[in-house]
This record gives structure tokens, sequence and C-alpha cells, in this order.
DNA sequence: ATTGTCGCGCAACTGAGTTGCAAAATCTAT
DNA sequence: ATAGATTTTGCAACTCAGTTGCGCGACAAT
């Protein structure tokens, strides 16, 4: 894993610091997006706030990860799929807010629907932010509930 | 317009404050979505920051506009087409922000697409914004460009 | 007139995000 | 491996959006 962070880095031109280092392997053993203040803390304490700022900024700027927009107006990000490798790409996948867990997901298997605009309006970019239950929290509640010398349980 | 502002906050058993008022009339008379800050700027400097926050905040809860996310991570607010009228309801429509002159629009004629969501995943809101050049802005740029004595002027 | 409710404005606070700068780490070329 | 150039970090200080607490004034009901 280590490697492969380096690799990244090295990839998109960048210094291979501690902080990235230590970023970027968070975003990748996480399966979803991570806010600042998810960062900070799953960093460990280790990092400044500032350098957390400025690591997130450089890798947006560079395609390694992009941004999702949230109804709450607090910022979220996430790896981007095929731009490790890559170039920037124009996003074309929908994301998901679980409104039980929390977590931000993004679908890439489900494709930016088609929208028909009125006459006269040109669309360069499409966002589409889903809230619901995730396949996780879904599969939990439907999981039997066991009964157990009074207790209630869901496995 | 000042009776109908009356009207509205009335039938959403809302005392009539100048603040209350002038806000809504704002909204009224606006097409597009407003901002905090737009809000303060055009209701003329006359009410305090806080007084503006509660009052959109208040709206909100009554359904009288609603928020519109953004990519750059700020609230817009827009009035609530069917809401002034009737109670809540969950909005159907997407949005819209230019690019060009910065102006966020409700699409109320064109409703959110389908999305088929992998399985296990159930959605409860959908959030389509899209980002492009609205009309007004495309007809200014086909519009033909005037010379005369040196200058370029677009009409 | 008295009491109660509600909205407003002020002041003070919080928390996210930014900027400037000096010290530290990283990179490059020898 | 090292020196020098470049980049990145961490600190302090700041800005700006948004929030909270509280007293005052307006209005309504008694």
């Amino acid at each position: 894993m280590a490697i492969e962070v380096d690799d990244i880095l090295r990839r998109n031109s960048l210094s291979v610091t501690d902080s990235r280092k230590k970023i970027l392997s968070l975003f990748l053993s996480i399966h979803g997006a991570l806010a600042h203040g998810d960062i900070e803390r799953k960093a460990g304490e280790k990092f400044d706030r500032v350098t957390v700022y400025r690591t997130l900024q450089t890798f947006v700027e560079k395609g390694i990860i992009h941004t999702i927009p949230t109804t709450d107006n607090s910022v979220r990000y996430a790896l981007c799929k095929d731009n490790c490798t890559e170039g920037h790409h124009h996003d074309n996948h929908i994301h998901f807010i679980c409104m039980q867990c929390g977590s931000t997901l993004c679908l890439e298997e489900v494709l930016v629907p088609e929208v028909r605009l009125p006459k006269g309006f040109t669309s360069s970019e499409i966002e589409v932010v889903i809230k619901g239950i995730c396949k996780e929290c879904n599969n939990k509640k439907n999981s039997p509930i066991v009964e157990t010398a009074g207790l209630r349980l869901r496995l």
C-alpha cells in the first residue's frame, strides 16, 4: 500500500510527504467519502489543520480526489476512481448519502441520467445527490430479530 | 404586492413584520434564488444579519422557501412555487446555476429524472443541480456584435 | 394598566477556512 | 552523500458565515 501511495503521488508530480501519504492512504482504505473533519480525526491528530486543507486542495487540483456537494452544506471528498492514473475527468456518476449511517458513497455504476433542459439552456455539468438508506443499513434492518431472555437484538 | 405578502405571512401563521415583508417581497420580485448575502445587500442594509438568518430559517420551516445546494458550498434560497399556499411539499424539480451571470434558478418544468439504484439501496430524496449557461446569457452571446467608432458592443 | 408572547437588534461567541512567514523536509544535480 | 534550490509544513493571526443569549420594544389578550 505504501508503495502504491508513493506511486500515485509521484505520478502526479507531488513531493512524497508524510501527510500526503497518510491522507491518501486513508482515502484508499476507506470505501466512501471523507469530510475535512473526518480526515483530521482519523489521521490521528498528527497534522496541522492547515496542512490537511492544503493537501486536500492539492489532491483536488491534481484530480486525485473530487468534491461531493451535500444538502447540509458541508464538503466531502472522495477518490476519483480512474483518476489516480489519468488526468482530470468529468465525473459522470452519482452520489449517495445514507441518512442512517451518514456515509457518502460514489455510485460509480449509476450514470448521471439525461436531463432535457428548456430551450436556450446549455449544460456543462450535472450533479446528482441521492439521500436514502444504503445497502448495508437496509440489510441490517431486514435481518431477523433475535429474542433472548427478554432482549431484542438485531444482528 | 404588499397585500399579497401580508397574506402569505398570515396564511403561515407568522406575525407580519417589516423584515419579513421586505425579505418575502424580495423573493417574490426576483426570478431565481438568493443567497443570504444577496438578501442583506438588497434589503438595503436595514436589518440585522441575525434577523435575516432567523427570517430565512422561519421561512424554510414554514415551507415558504427552500434551500438549494451548490457545489461551491454556499446555500441559496428560493421560493417554493406551490408552497406559499399549501404546506410542505417535496421538491421534484431541478436546479440550474448559470456560470456566466451566476444566478440560480428552479427549473420547475423539468422533473427530476428516474434513477435506478443498485440492489439494496433505497432513496428518499434526489437533488439535481445542473451548471451551464442560462437562456438569457445564451441569447446575449448569440446577439450580433455592433461595431461603432472602435467600440465593440454586445446588445 | 398588567401580563404574556413574539420578533428584533446588539454583543459575544464558535468553527471553518485562509494567509503570511519562518522553519523543516524533500528533491535535484553534482 | 551533500549543497543548494524548491516545496511543504506548522504556527499564529485573521476573516467570514452562522449561532446563541439576552434585554428591549411592539403588540394582543385580560
